[in-house]
DNA sequence: CCCCGACGAATTTGATCATATTCTGAAATC
DNA sequence: GATTTCAGAATATGATCAAATTCGTCGGGG
């Protein structure tokens, strides 16, 4: 019973296998999610995912219909537009801090991520890419060590995982631009001003494709 | 059996109540909270409490210490100092969309709220204050009309809240300065600029009162 | 005679509770 | 002071109840 989850909760571990399948594609937008279906489909019991389901509805990454049906959300033009306000002002915030605080060790590890992410995009590799592209963004926020700034940001990408799925699966991994060699370089130099903007362009970037994508 | 919560399902209830409670002032950073203590002193099952209890850990607005233990948060200074960030970067922007976007009749419920506000102020009435202070800001970002933004506002109020509490019980309702009647005035000339000026004063005042009184 | 729409029954799904199990923290003893 | 035991609280399950959707059928109209 220890190979499973090395003492993590069921509720926790339900939480985090939704995460993943939000982050990273494996959940359509506009899908029902019903609870029956997850207690078979991850052999558990009803609490642990009743619970899950919450904390995500919570955070947005899924729809909660007014009536008691639950559905991976479905963006429209205002809601990117929102994300996009949210993503702008907050993390270019974190790669600032970022900048003022990280040491060689983690940029060698973001590089190392960044190379792995080129190398999904090379494979063609859609889910590699989403990947690797959300653990860049996570370790550098990681270095800047700002808890609750990075649970926002964290939240925000939970709303547009699903669409940005959509996208890529559209358009396969041609055509994927990133700012992160940008940003590697203003850590590197530890100029913050640099970071921020290059994380803005990224972030811009990313959005305009989700918008354009399900235009 | 109906006059309690006229349908809504009764993990909604509790959420809401504790939510309040959270906003409000009832509860003192570093308390601790039970599942089993609300089950009896609500009178539910500890179903609906446990998703509640969920989805304000996953707000924020409760800390789940590694054990399994839930706790009301204490802030500490690098923690206040991220949510006056995260406020400044976001509330402002919802003062400038409310700004292009307010009608009259908004605005005269603002003014009411506001009213209330200052009566609440003159009463010496901390919880009465806590409360119009925040309806204030609900509906204003609530004539925003953006969800998203409003959702990760609301979050940021619920972590705080605790702890402006505490501050206001120190000093009571003397020494509260607000920006309210510069953003009245903002928006009634629908001068976005001066609503998003207004707005991160009143964000920075508020959020310096709870530093010092924490200090 | 065929097709469309509305009404109703059955199945699926969600909500809640009571209960068993496990883990944590603390007290008491050696 | 360390170890063991005990109490209490949280986790998880399954059963039960209520609500909603869906599918099938019946009636009316084209």
């Amino acid at each position: 019973m220890q190979a499973e989850g090395s003492g993590l909760p069921a509720h926790e571990l339900v939480y985090r296998r939704l995460r993943d399948k939000i982050l990273f594609g494996e959940l359509e937008p506009g899908q029902p999610v019903t609870i029956q279906g997850l207690t078979e489909q991850l052999q558990v019991g009803m609490t642990p995912v009743r619970e899950a389901l919450r904390r995500l509805t919570a955070a947005g990454a899924l729809d909660f219909q007014g009536n008691r049906r639950i559905i991976v959300p479905v963006l429209d033009a205002a809601a990117i537009d929102e994300l996009t306000i949210a993503r702008v002002a907050l993390e270019p915030q974190l790669a600032r801090r970022a900048a003022q605080r990280c040491d060689a060790a983690g940029i060698a590890r973001l590089g190392a991520t960044d190379a792995r992410l080129d190398g999904a995009i090379a494979r063609g590799d859609v889910r590699g890419y989403l990947v690797e592209n959300h653990q860049f963004h996570a370790e550098l926020n990681a270095i800047a060590g700002a808890p609750i700034l990075t649970d926002l940001v964290e939240g925000l990408w939970l709303r547009f995982g699903p669409s940005l799925r959509v996208v890529c699966g559209q358009f396969g991994t041609r055509n994927l631009p990133d700012q992160h060699k940008a940003i590697l370089a203003a850590l590197g130099a530890r100029d913050a001003d640099a970071a921020a903007a290059a994380m803005r362009a990224d972030v811009e970037q990313g959005m305009t494709q989700i918008t354009e994508g399900l235009a």
